[in-house]
DNA sequence: CTGTTAGCGCGTTCAT
DNA sequence: ATGAACGCGCTAACAG
């Protein structure tokens, strides 16, 4: 491109300004605030950004505005079927944007997302989704100092940073132990692994209404500190049947649990969901497939990022939304494994 | 920390060099090239980077030097449980150095695939990672003007473009085929939703020994263009049933149809392994824990994505693999589902 | 509406 | 072993 010929490898802006034969300014404004510019530049602008092929070097762009065009997405795990999803509806929503997520992990681990943070700063992004509620003080300094849209996502809860989209655990945790009473279950049981601060709200939720019905019983909850997975839920199912054989019904932290605990039942011959009801959370694509179907707290976490993306997007333009929680809801999918009266299944 | 205190947002490395008490020259070679560099001019180097909290701008460095730290990893899809194990070995390898992961997903669309690349290439990579070896021309001419390393992963093939990891798919397939019959099944049917490349490869495999063996009935063959899921799963066995109702086994295309087949066995009374025995593929989680078993034939994507990175960090460092594709092999989990002979189960 | 002038923070010559 | 000077490609001030 240029007569040295040598370190120039892409075209730049002053190409295309050279073959608009306008100034580098004026081409720059014409990619970027096009109303600026007079339709005649405007043309020739875009002529030679197509002729050349121009892209834009974002490096350049961040350097110079101190802004890049990436959407920060801190999740705590990169196996779960629940955080890719989020990363699904994050993806879907960048689409055709000029910004691009950048995806960290933190493994449930609290000073490692500070560190996470602190790195994540330096890039400057253009806004910030973090996943829960539960930030350090340290955290949510560094991430207002970014001076970003922040979304925090998967729950909702009082006093959000910026804003927030997600959900109420507690009252899914509710919702689930409810329907199995209604049901006509009362020994309910938990089964929780990997118990991070939101399945500890569900279980808040379990223990409120077993509390309210006078029907609590600690020999009722089984948890482990391990990741949540089908095996682990079949072990916890066999933990609970040593511990409490008179369990009528579990309220699993999610639906890995669930079905694992609905295997063990399998394994053993106990009958589900005559002789023991599920509830799982979450309610996974398996859930609706799996013999019998499994009844499970439908969250929406496509949603969840795909509109934290939009609020991003949304605040960058000036436009704050409304509110700056948004909760949106949960769905209880009833389905055969709390079917107690109907219960003709394995 | 500058007189003027209005621009300036972060530390940089002339605040270091100030406070050290040299050159942003020497400040910078210290932290890059720290043989260069004098014990004492290093040490106070060092100091004042802890001192200040300096962390470098990843967009002036990656201006100045045309190089960014970024490793661009471009999927087909995210939803799959497949993709987000290869996601995972990424992000754990990636941990530690300075460099960090962008995915972008092609939802299996070729020309999609190279406008991405395109504008990945804007941020000149350090290194890619693409999946599969099907790149059309006009991709491969774009990988390799990147001038970083490339690694294809998920399988092996002729021809690489610079770097492969993965296993044989074709291979694969044979494995579980032979294995079917190998336990007493021979009407042996293919079960395969979207059939992208690696599926047909699969399936050419499935063809190949059943071929061999005189087997071969296109009525034992059902295929959608719909992606893989539990259900697609269950719709494939009931279209089967249909077409060729003495079908004795499947080979499934992978772990997500399998199981769902699985299921619909269940609902229709269809022993599983004695009437009907089931073979997946990619061996996930579940596969091991469902009612039966399934048997499966494990794919290593944690690995491939981990050792892709690893390949990519030395070939930074100028030390190019003795072999430059390496296969990683399967294994055939041996499991209830193919158990004809001892079938006991539902 | 347009152009001129200065940087953004770092790497990369060249000198010394 | 060290430093001064320049430039990467773009945006942000300020004039006109």
């Amino acid at each position: 491109m240029s007569i040295k010929g040598i370190k120039k490898q892409f075209v730049t802006l002053s190409d295309v300004a050279e073959a608009a034969g306008v100034s580098v300014v004026t081409a720059s404004r014409a990619l970027r605030t096009p109303e600026m510019v007079s339709l005649a530049a405007r043309d020739r602008v875009d002529a030679a950004v197509r002729a050349l092929g121009y892209v834009p070097n974002p490096a350049a762009q961040a350097l110079a505005s101190a802004r890049s065009r990436i959407i920060g997405v801190v999740i705590p795990s990169v196996t779960n079927q629940v955080f890719a999803d989020l990363l699904r509806g994050v993806m879907d929503a960048v689409e055709g944007t000029p910004h691009a997520p950048q995806f960290v992990n933190t493994r449930f681990h609290g000073v490692r997302e500070e560190d996470l943070l602190r790195v994540m700063a330096t890039q400057r992004p253009a806004g910030m989704i973090v996943t829960g509620i539960d930030q350090t003080e340290a955290s949510r300094a560094i991430l207002s100092d970014m001076g970003c849209p922040v979304v925090q996502v998967m729950e909702t809860g009082p006093d959000p940073m910026d804003m927030m989209i997600g959900c109420d655990q507690v009252a899914g945790g509710r919702a689930a132990v409810r329907h199995l009473l209604e049901r006509g279950y009362r020994r309910v049981a938990f089964l929780g692994a990997r118990m991070d601060p939101r399945a500890q709200r569900r279980f808040a939720g379990y223990r409120a209404v077993m509390e309210a019905e006078g029907l609590d019983d600690p020999a009722l909850v089984v948890t482990t500190a391990e990741p949540s997975s089908y095996s682990v839920g079949g072990r916890l199912m066999a933990d609970l049947l040593s511990a409490a054989p008179d369990a009528e019904a579990v309220f699993c932290n999610n639906d890995d649990v669930a079905l694992g605990a609905l295997f063990e039942c399998q394994r053993r011959g106990i009958r589900v969901p005559s002789r023991m009801g599920i509830v799982g959370f979450n309610d996974l694509d398996i859930s609706a497939c799996s013999v019998p179907t499994i009844t499970s707290i439908r969250t929406h976490r496509y949603d969840m990022g795909h509109r934290a993306v939009e609020m991003i997007l949304a605040a960058l333009d000036g436009d704050r939304p409304e509110a700056p929680v948004i909760d949106l809801g949960f769905t209880l999918m009833d389905r055969q494994s709390s079917r107690r009266l109907e219960g003709k299944k394995t």
